[in-house]
Parts: structure tokens; sequence; C-alpha cells
DNA sequence: TGCCAACTAGACCAGTCTGTATAGTCCGCT
DNA sequence: AGCGGACTATACAGACTGGTCTAGTTGGCA
């Protein structure tokens, strides 16, 4: 059966923005719907898991798409440092932009709803392997994959600090050390 | 007035382990009360600013007990690098012992509930800094505020990473990189 | 033309949420 | 003894929650 319609793509766009900004439980269905103009009867027609199944296919989509411009920073750059302190400030743009609402979608959700959801809890974990396997790729080392979870542990660490915050510090401040992380193979 | 009962700190500290594991939004003030043996008249007579107070409060005496905790670790070593293994230590056998759902309690609130509460959000960041604070302290060097931003944003990520995929490994890997990351003063 | 699946529309339900109101109990102080 | 503040206890309000139900509309295909 073809789609004939795109309903189910702007809920799920609306799901993804929404939780991002404002986290699982403080998002409320009643607002998804009328910020996607969808019906409660479209929802579930086409999310018969109800909340739970929209939340994990809005963190799928979001990992997704922070994932396709992860890879494309890195691909642009032949340094990984260099790569990975363009992504920072790419992070820090969107915090700015948002004035400090949007910083990772996946760990609001993560947090906010991974402990009792064991669906949602499964789709962050496989988007931050997703993100781990892009960093690792582009660390030509033998142990790249151990070194880019601590990466991605500190950036994530970094966003979530400077949302706190309302400030962009801990972004520069990760920025600055990164050379000295990646710096020596060996260690 | 000298206090007559204990009923306030029982709810403040039910309220900050329900917090901890569930999340601001997640966490209802019945549950609050039914654990913490407190009719709801109390609550709003100890706490006239409602759960945001309740909320403010309990993550200012999760992070003073945590800060507490830090401080001890750091003394008892006098390397860093082993007192901030001793501290990832602590903090792995935390998620172990409840099954992954006690990561840091203030990210939990800080990410649910700090973008729509500025008391929330000052009341978090009050925390970090704190923990900053006592991490740059064993730092004798010249950067060592900016180096504790870093390491806590590490740590912080990997507890994020580690509770979402229910597995320590993140917090070894960071482990493992300290030395890196802390072992020249100059980078 | 007629049929069927894809999809929409929104009323409706039972339960929960935070917060308020008010009456009552306890206890030290005078 | 009895006043008054500290505190408890619970019923209740009003809004909102996620989820179900049924009726209706649309569009392609035979």
């Amino acid at each position: 059966m073809a789609r004939r319609t795109d309903t189910r793509e702007r809920v799920v766009r609306t799901a993804a923005r929404l939780f991002h900004a404002q986290g699982y439980h403080a998002t409320g269905l009643n607002q998804v719907l009328a910020e996607g103009g969808a019906p409660k009867g479209s929802l579930y027609f086409h999310f018969p898991g109800g909340k739970e199944q929209l939340a994990a296919e809005a963190v799928a989509l979001a990992g997704a798409q922070l994932c396709a411009e992860l890879r494309s920073a890195l691909a642009a750059e032949p340094d990984p440092v260099d790569a990975l302190r363009a992504v920072l400030g790419l992070l820090g743009a969107q915090l700015l932009e948002s004035d400090f609402a949007h910083g990772c979608p996946i760990a609001t959700v993560a947090l906010d709803a991974g402990a009792q959801s064991e669906p949602i809890r499964a789709a962050c974990a496989e988007v931050y392997d997703s993100w781990q396997r892009a960093i690792a790729e582009h660390l030509d080392r033998p142990d790249a994959d151990e070194l880019a979870a601590v990466v991605l542990a500190t950036v994530e660490g970094a966003v979530l600090l400077a949302r706190t915050r309302r400030d962009l510090a801990p972004l520069h401040a990760v920025g600055a050390r990164l050379g000295v992380l990646l710096g020596r193979p060996t260690g």
C-alpha cells in the first residue's frame, strides 16, 4: 500500500522537536497533535503502540539526522580533532539559536523515559552506538572504539553542562582539550 | 521556632530519591507523599512553592551529598587520576546496585525540568559549579578550572552513556583515559 | 458504479496531575 | 488552664493525561 498522506511523518517530526526541547513526560500527546496538525485517531492509526512507539521513532529519527550531520562534518575535515571541533561548533550554535533549549535530543529522552520504557531506552542506546561508530571510523588506531566512547561521553557531558549553565564555556573547554585526548595513539 | 517533626526532611529525601531515579515529570507528588509518609497538607505547609521548590531543594541536597563524597574521595588519594578513578568506581557501583536506575541525580532533573523552571535550572547549575570547584582544587595547575570542567563533562557523559546502555564500559573507557587527559600540565 | 482499505475526525473515558481549602491535633509557653 | 502557632489530615477542584471507540471521508481499482 502506498501512503496517501504525510501525516505520519509530520507527527514524528513534531514529536521529535518537542521531545528534544521538553523531554518525554513534559510533552503531551495533545500538544504534539495540535502542533503537528493531526487528530487523535490518526495518531493511534499510525502508531498503535501509542506514545512509547512515537517516542522511539522520534528518537531514531533525530539520531539519524544528527548522525548524518556528524558524518558529513567528519568527512569534510581530514584531521579528527578539527572535525570534532566543527561538530562542537555546530552543537553550540544550535544551543544558542534555541536559547539553550536544544541540547542533545537523545539525552533528554534517555534520562526521562529510558528508565521506564525498554523500547525507548533501546532506541537511545542504538543511536549512541551509531554515533560512536561514526567517530571510531575516523580514528585510525587500534583503540578507536574505546576512544570514540570517551569522546562521545565528553561531548555529551559538555552539552549537558552548557545547557544547564546557559553558557557555552564547557563546549569551548572540551574543544581546547580534544588535542590532548586524541594526541597520542598510545597515551 | 524549633522544628517539632522531621517530616520536611523525610519528604525532601524521598523526593530526591524519586527524582533521581525517575526524573521530575515522571514523579508525582502523590508518590512522594505516599513513600515519604506525609499528607498533602504538610507538603504545602513546608514547601509553599510546591513541586518546583521541592525539586530545587532535593537537587541541592543530592548535590551536596555527592559533593561531600567527591571531596572525601579526592582527599583520600594524593594523585588526582587515582582519586577520580575511585569516584568512577563509586558511580559504577551505584549504577549496578540500582540496576542502572541511579545515574547522576542532577542530570535527570536538569534535562527534564531545567528548561521549564528557572529555579530548578539554577539549582542544578549551582551543584555542577560546586563539583567543578571541588575537582579544580585538586588539580594544582594554572588551567585547573577549565580542565575540571572537561573532567566533569566527561564523567557526566560516561554516566549518561552507561545508564542508557546498561553497561559500565563507558565508565571504564573514561577511567583508562584520565591519565592522558590530566597527564601534562601544558597539553 | 461499487467496494474496500487508508485515513481522518473528534467525542469520550477513566485516571492522574498539581494545588487549595478547611477542620483538626499536638505541644510548649504563660 | 488555656492560648496560639506548628503541623497534620483529608476532601476536593479543575485541568489535563494517554488511550479507546465509532462514524465518516477519501481515493484508487475492478
